[in-house]
DNA sequence: ACATGATACTGATCTGCCTCAGTCCTGCTT
DNA sequence: AAGCAGGACTGAGGCAGATCAGTATCATGT
């Protein structure tokens, strides 16, 4: 059976699945609903909230705190699950918000667990893929933590574009990136106007230019160089569970 | 049946669990070890290194970068599960270092595996503890990207008095805390000197006194207040799953 | 044709935190 | 008892990045 969804695809670079593991997947997705830019799909403190399967357009998970400011966690792309957390924790520790129009198909609970109880490789799948996460997280959590606001800014262009390959939305040298640097600022931890400035001299640097929605790289090895960039965190080399 | 291990404590916060269920947890428990302070369990780019389920002492994981500095990610504290990455990657991400001594029964990967398989409910509990280590995680980076280091300091030390107590190793007003300030300051994202600063404000602040390897929390209104400190992620009321 | 609102971009000033360069104390080794 | 290492602690000076206060450009709607 052919790998449908861009989810089922990366599940199955973890565990090798059977036709009745891919139909099972497939069962997962519930209705598709679309969303609006700008309106958060999961707000901090809800209950029972839904998860979802993203097909189309990118999100933001991101936290508030006391001053207003916010700190985006992670930007989800096609293929990427949403709100996993909140549906293991019965209420929403972060928000979620469109960043284009968006298309994601509603998982329920139940179906989810009940697909965990019929299908245990799947739930071990899902604990992998729960993990690929945690360990994108942690790294942001070593840029912010450790690395300026010019390595900081490569390692996440490079990170967004390791990420777009893997699913068939970008190349090595470039990719659409509907990101603005207000959004931008809010997921590197600093200021827009530090943003801007950063990307200035990226752009001055001959490293990449980030414009009019396009990100291109023009010297990889530089930037890969200057983000002491790792890939080992998203690649990896066939499945580990036949 | 009892539950023996405080890492069966903590998966039962979540779900149910029946005496085979049990009983399956204590067989994963392999060869007890123990380590001393100061050498890595795990380190970086270490292939099939072996998970670990922490009985007594506290460990830090952390990651390198090219300049020498390096950023803790985390402690981990009795109960706690190691190197659950590792194993799914089949090579380490991180760094495992012991902060004390330390006592932890070894998890082989079939016998994790295998119990997923054969007690599926298993897989969610775990991908569920995966998920809450996942959402501190989570509130470390927002704390870095947009704490500042007396407010970050704060809810530092916060969380971990919830998560001690927990499983029995603290008060709300106090616990025992081996880690130095050299230790505090790579998990901050910090200068030691700079943590030795914050340390000193909250003391004369009347907040918090950390000295001797002790914490005392004297105003717990006024730190809750400080840090923003919301214990929801940490928090849960009864097993989600029956 | 003219407001309105996003987003990109810039210069000037201010500040939180780092770095350097120490001191003091305590416990360990020889 | 002297010597030494690790940790807590302090002051002075510097810098990365924040904040403030704008301008420029483009796409909306009216």
């Amino acid at each position: 059976m052919a790998l449908q969804t861009p989810f089922a695809r990366k599940l199955a670079a973890f565990v090798a699945l059977s036709d009745d593991e891919i139909s099972a997947l497939d069962k997962l997705h519930g209705r598709r609903k679309a969303f609006p830019a700008g309106r958060d799909i999961v707000h901090q403190g809800q209950v029972n909230s839904s998860a979802y399967i993203l097909a189309k357009g990118w999100v933001c998970s991101y936290k508030v705190l006391m001053g207003g400011t916010r700190q985006i966690v992670d930007f989800q792309i096609p293929g990427d699950f949403l709100g996993l957390r909140s549906v293991l924790f019965r209420t929403a520790d972060h928000n979620i918000e469109p960043v284009t129009k968006v298309e994601a198909s509603e998982v329920m609970v139940e179906d989810l667990l009940d697909t965990f109880r019929k299908t245990p490789r799947l739930a071990t799948a899902v604990l992998w893929a729960a993990s690929r996460d945690e360990a994108m997280v942690v790294e942001h959590l070593v840029g912010i933590g450790r690395r300026d606001a010019k390595e900081r800014t490569a390692h996440f262009l490079l990170e967004l574009g390791a990420r777009l390959k893997l699913v068939g939305l970008g190349s090595i040298s470039g990719y659409d990136c509907p990101l603005s640097q207000y959004l931008l600022s809010d997921a590197l931890g600093m200021s827009a106007v530090h943003v801007n400035r950063v990307l200035r001299e990226l752009r001055e640097d001959g490293l990449v230019t980030f414009q009019q929605g396009r990100v291109e790289i023009h010297d990889l090895a530089g930037l890969l160089k200057l983000a002491d960039f790792d890939m080992a965190y998203l690649d990896h080399d066939g499945p580990l569970l036949k």
